[in-house]
DNA sequence: AATGAATGAGTATTCATTCAT
DNA sequence: GATGAATGAATACTCATTCAT
């Protein structure tokens, strides 16, 4: 009676697909990714990818929803209680910079061109706004948190700042996307964070 | 002997398919773009598009190709000897300011999905390249202009101001290929203008 | 009110036509040849085709109505009133041997596609089967005439004769049109001939 | 685990697409047949042919590799270790003379367009030239075994001997493939038999 | 659960033929 | 007469999805 795989096995398997699949898309693209290619990543058989996802494109979305997530989510797990604001948005430039370049371009390559699809797409674009919403969400909160701790100016502004900050992430993305030296996309990230903490912490002080 | 319709027509013709294409691939996608959608939107039957180019694919090049070099040529035309470095910089910022968003979304989504596609393909690689040095020297050259006239401080470093102009002008598209209102747009790119112009301007008077 | 080209003029371009048809059919095949091909051969508009050929197909079969049977009717030309059956026989083998290797090839690959394609299409059979009894009768009324002016054993059987020189002559070629060397072809030739005419003349003289 | 249908099932399958392929390529020619066709022939999808051949042309090939040569070694293992050259080259004659003529016209016309064809396109050529010599060794094998056993004339050159014996074959074929009777085939075989095998034999005995 | 054979809709491309100029 | 632009039917091939085993 009881199942016969446990449900961790299952979220395992989900997960993996969930790998196979984002590494698929970001290189060949989702238009140039078969089915057969993500179930031969997994060394399982076609059949094994529709068990677990309803087809393709909502595999697609499940993607973009989870792993985007992801790094976000793991990022808030590695704040500590006694971490100020200032300090967490330090380990978020940390992290950033600190990706490696080649997992980097993956990553911002499947989010551009599922930006791009989304701008087409209804469904799509419902699970981008969903993803943006919580991507500005995360550094408004920690932006917050500064200004009331008096960390931050406190006439800055929390959407603001967060709109600018992505759009400047996505803006130093889109250079290297297309290729381009390690060496200089960390000395890039580290001017984004220079003029973007420079402008939030307290002038006079 | 002589040809039944003039080489104007066949240029005119020529053009409306590059028009027609642009507006295609930018709305549906590359790949979802069928070579009788372009045909239809241009009221004619399959056969005309081959009749002009080789294929999908050597359309989509030259798409890039003709039309993203045509704006930069369409401001250097405009542009009267008497006119200085800054003032063109100005009619730059101006012309960019001045798109229609929906015009400007289009052009964008397509040079985005092609930026993103010659990361796959070498083929496109070639010809981003190429695109991409066109417009660089566009803008590095009349920062050198302006240097040499003393309009512009003389520590100015044309390569690098000219990259950062297109990071800046590219990270403001991605944010409004998505969506957007017109207001916002040119209030971004006004501050974009500041920021940038102000760069440039001797600090020193 | 007169015509404005000449009948000669016009039977000349069909000429040509059929000579630039004969060489395309032979080198790329029916399939392969578009009517673009063989109006480029002929540095005219495709249009021109049309004007003396009704389609495709028409010209194929006129080019083997035509184009088979010259090279026989020229033969046949060039006898005399005063030569022999032996000596007509002679000069027949004679003209197949000393055909340019190349120029055979071309005949014969025509002549082989259109036989199997006649096969398949009764619209060619019967241009085939016209081209064939012409040909069979060229040699068996050289056979009847040798055989009634004594030259030949009175035994022999002029369609047998011709059934068998054409099969022959078939054989061989059919050896030959995928490659192989001049001088092989001319000594294959040869031994056909003095088998053939070794069977005709009289044994016991 | 396990594959979902057994791997004679998959050979089965693929040679009964073989089969409907040549028959397809036979009657209507190689540009003639649609894939459409050969998958209609079998009663299933177009896919299925692509399951199991890369494409029309890989199968063409694939008829003529396979398929050709079936015959020959089919005759091979018919052969007893206890038959004489001689008798095997009866035996050979035999079964071409007793193929049905409609299924022989069929192999021919097949056979005769891909020769054609293999000397206008590279890939082909290696194939047939590959077919070729296999037939051409089977023969002169035979030949080689009858000399050593003093079955045939020492004098007899193997090679020389296949190479007409292909030759007249192909000959005889090519007058059949359009239109002929069945009696009138197996009377020409026979004469066939005759003159080459006669050719073989120790003329002194 | 897993497999992978089968389906068939979808698309780029070619080319014979027509016909306005 | 001649041109060559336009048409559109035809066809190889791909791949997401289904489902019998």
């Amino acid at each position: 009676m009881s199942p016969k795989v446990s449900d961790a096995y299952k979220e395992e398997r989900r997960q993996s697909i969930l790998d196979v699949a984002l590494r698929c898309f970001a290189e060949k693209g989702y238009g140039s990714t078969t089915v057969d290619d993500i179930a031969a990543g997994l060394g399982v058989s076609k059949g094994v990818v529709y068990l677990y996802f309803a087809g393709k494109e909502e595999l697609y979305k499940q993607v973009m929803e989870e792993r985007m997530q992801q790094s976000i989510t793991g990022m808030k797990k590695r704040f500590r209680p006694e971490d100020g604001a200032e300090n967490k948005l330090r380990q978020v430039f940390h992290a950033f910079r600190n990706q490696s370049l080649p997992e980097l371009k993956r990553l911002l390559a499947f989010y551009l061109e599922f930006w791009l699809e989304s701008s087409r797409r209804e469904d799509l674009k419902a699970v981008m706004d969903r993803q943006s919403t919580y991507a500005e969400d995360f550094i408004a909160s920690i932006v917050e948190e500064g200004i009331r701790s008096g960390e931050f100016r406190p006439d800055a502004d929390p959407a603001d700042f967060s709109a600018l900050f992505w759009a400047t992430r996505d803006g130093i993305a889109l250079q290297f996307v297309g290729g381009g030296e390690d060496a200089d996309y960390r000395k890039r990230m580290e001017a984004m964070e220079r003029t973007l903490l420079g402008s939030l912490l307290q002038s006079g002080k």
